[in-house]
DNA sequence: CGGAGAGCTGACTAACCACTCAGTCAACGC
DNA sequence: GCGTTGACTGAGTGGTTAGTCAGCTCTCCG
């Protein structure tokens, strides 16, 4: 075992790098089986390990599920920064930040584990603590391209960080319906919803973000 | 036991009243302890009955979940359709509306129930069409009020059913963060998003909601 | 080379929990 | 009254699963 698969580093790197394997095996099984259907046994298959490995490296089930949650968290805050910080105007940068917040397809199931964790984070606060983190950080994210657009004289809004609380509610809700009803929505109609909230908050005719 | 208690029929009426009890029953203690933490241990003692006794009225703990899921839904939209038809101005109605849709107090939990069922719902297609069913008759019901208003000169509004559709995501998004952390958002600042929102798919002033 | 300790295994255990079943009791029809 | 049937009990039972532990192997370092 393990003499074809990938390079491992000095024994200082290994566990660290077994750690990471563990948490992506853990989000792929969380959003393959869901948060309650999750087995550490499964996880542990999943990476090809024993179930003992796994209480090596996490003392419990607790801790690696919300270990994952937060890396999850961690990496996606990021990639939004990034978008919205990136190139542009702010009209395309305000698109690229609605874009990024919707499932990219059909099968793009990734929101499944943030409505699992929404769940769990009702009765447990280091996960509500998780899940605070990740909607403030996209609050935050919006309201910052929404003023930088009124700075720069290309959006009227008396009210950015109200704004994008709602614009973050109804995509969070949306995103939801999307998720779970196949035939309830497409992807063209969850996005065009999207914008035309946007649009209205922001005082421009929807069409801008087509054009 | 059961002298004191209160009156039981018929024996043709008792199961249903036992069926109704254990309902009821499973509601409260999935409400405190969520649906992944409920055991049909704790419904028994909640209803002061034995754990056999569950079995014999439902033949699998899903069922009974699966019941009381509907059961709780379909008295929300009863309750919901009542407010939309009730009396008043177009305004009157949508205003009743959105406040029946947020919770009533920061000690109102009841959200959390679906909470609870759309992270189920991810993989169980009966809780989901239970989603399904509510979620579509809250969002036809606004889109009734709204074309209702437009109808008579009050509202202004293209798209009633797309206007639905955002205030019903944008509600259901903002209930999930104000349900989560008690800190993050006021009830007030909540029924002031959705009457910001309403009111611009409606083309009114804000005000007119507390007018 | 040799000892130490990190990484890892897999069989084990203790707890938990949905569901079963044999039997009790009381209401109802006859 | 008396037999039948529906409501109900509570002590099981079997399957599942998080976490433990004794011991193995391999790498690193003196």
């Amino acid at each position: 075992m393990r003499s074809g698969g990938e390079e491992r580093g000095s024994r200082a790197d290994q566990a660290d790098q077994r750690r990471a394997e563990l948490l992506e095996a853990a989000r792929r099984v969380v959003l393959e089986r869901g948060l309650a259907g999750t087995r550490v046994a499964d996880i542990a298959r999943a990476t090809n390990v024993s179930g003992g490995l796994i209480h090596y490296h996490f003392a419990t089930k607790d801790d690696l599920i919300t270990a994952m949650l937060r890396s999850t968290g961690e990496t996606e805050v990021r990639r939004l920064r990034e978008l919205a910080a990136g190139p542009g105007t702010a009209v395309e940068r305000l698109d690229r930040v609605l874009r990024f917040s919707i499932p990219e397809s059909r099968s793009d199931q990734s929101w499944t584990l943030w409505l699992d964790a929404s769940a769990v984070g009702v009765r447990e606060a280091h996960v509500r603590t998780i899940l605070l983190e990740l909607e403030g950080a996209w609050i935050a994210t919006l309201a910052e391209v929404i003023a930088g657009g009124v700075a720069g004289g290309e959006f009227a809004c008396d009210d950015p960080r109200g704004a994008a609380e709602r614009i973050d509610g109804m995509l969070d809700g949306l995103v939801v319906r999307y998720t779970l009803h196949a035939g309830g929505m497409s992807r063209a109609r969850l996005l065009h919803h999207a914008r035309v909230a946007a649009a209205r908050e922001i005082g421009l005719d929807p069409a801008v973000f087509t054009a």
